[in-house]
DNA sequence: GTGGTCTAGACCACA
DNA sequence: GTGGTCTAGACCACG
């Protein structure tokens, strides 16, 4: 099986952010699960065509965040270790990111009702993507 | 009435982005209406002791986005926009902030529940913060 | 005042970890302080002979780490914010150095009461070095 | 009895380091002494399911230290070195061990008291699992 | 002028 | 063969 990552080097967002991104939504998705492994930062950087440095920064952020382990001269594998952050702190980072849905929304006239039918539509989304994955 | 903006110089995020960010949701909560006029670019420079170039990068975003509007030798305005992009696009739009909640908050083990909480938390936040500019 | 690093290049230990070291153990002592600025990257890269890239490389962890915060165009500062880990984590963290130091301590033939008095020594050297830097 | 290790391979810590720790607290801790027999390379090797070089690796940097012996067709056994360094060298290593403590503990918010108390119950965990032994 | 990102390519430790 | 470290040098966003 193929990680498929997609990246657009003219969205202005960094590379290596973007296959952060999109390791976690696989991971979220539960199209990724524990103990699979991850390309090499050899073979994604062949199959991607960028740096294999950009691919290790991004590898080397996933292992911050404890969304993946790297186990020397193995490869690196998708982990379900819980964040070391106090749970504030945790908090707080989603209430940011919901914050800036909200005032986003505000802006593009879609109400508290609205977002709460896209939070319900996308928590049913990202619970089906793994369903997908199994067809 | 002044304008209030808090910079951290610390968070990461560039200055003029934050700016953007206050003005918007200071719309979104109602402390800034249609026709509100903004400080001059000189003015915000002085009061945030900030480069003004910053300030008018922030403004020249905030226009992009059809939140204000510059009249020539009167100073920017609020106004109230209308957005121009299609109900498809505008909800594309939060429901791609709301995606990055929600893998966020998959990944610091906060679940459905806790996300839908902190929601209604933002949005009390949000309505409380118009109340006070009532006052 | 010039900030004092001394790397070994034969150590072993990765230079930008040396780095990152020799900043904590400063601002531990009191040597560096809150608001305190760093020589920027290239000015260090230069002091020291080393690549930019390595020195970039410790500022980032220092952050990550909120040692330091790094402002946009000015440069990176010592800051005092608290560490955001659970506070598990932490004393885990402290409690695993503590474990080596035990350990080695036994190998070396140094018992019980000779850590405790290693540790108070080391304890008031801590404090110390602050006076030092102020004569 | 069976020499028991536990490897973690996503500790970011070599493995063939985990083994010296390992070996090395279980001396500290009396649960090996002067003249006990180690597994040979092969048979550990295959009880941790990791590359003979890795424990062949482990070993040798055990005898560099003096933790243990290599007796010819005979195997690896623990000795009671009796370090050669100075005092002053001794104390010196374990100091700098303690140091590092120190700062990441400042680091982490943690006070000297909070420090004591964790050298306080890492010695009694180290005395413990001297007792469990015996049983 | 500041740091951030990315490329290219070398060398090393680890398994 | 795997990832980690370091060098060298380019380009860009930010202030």
């Amino acid at each position: 099986m193929d990680m498929i990552i997609r990246l657009e080097s003219a969205s202005g967002r960094p590379l290596y952010q973007q296959i952060v991104d999109q390791v976690k939504h696989m991971v979220a998705a539960g199209t990724l699960r524990s103990e699979d492994r991850l390309p090499t930062v050899r073979e994604l950087a062949a199959d991607l065509i960028v740096n294999p440095n950009t691919i290790a920064h991004a590898y080397q952020q996933l292992e911050r965040e404890k969304v993946i382990e790297t186990r020397r001269g193995l490869g690196s594998f998708i982990c379900n270790s819980g964040s070391p952050l106090s749970k504030a702190v945790r908090i707080a980072m989603v209430a940011d990111l919901i914050d800036r849905a909200l005032v986003e929304a505000h802006h593009l006239g879609i109400e508290a009702d609205g977002v709460r039918a896209i939070l319900e539509d996308r928590l049913v989304q990202l619970g089906r993507s793994e369903e997908k994955s199994h067809v």
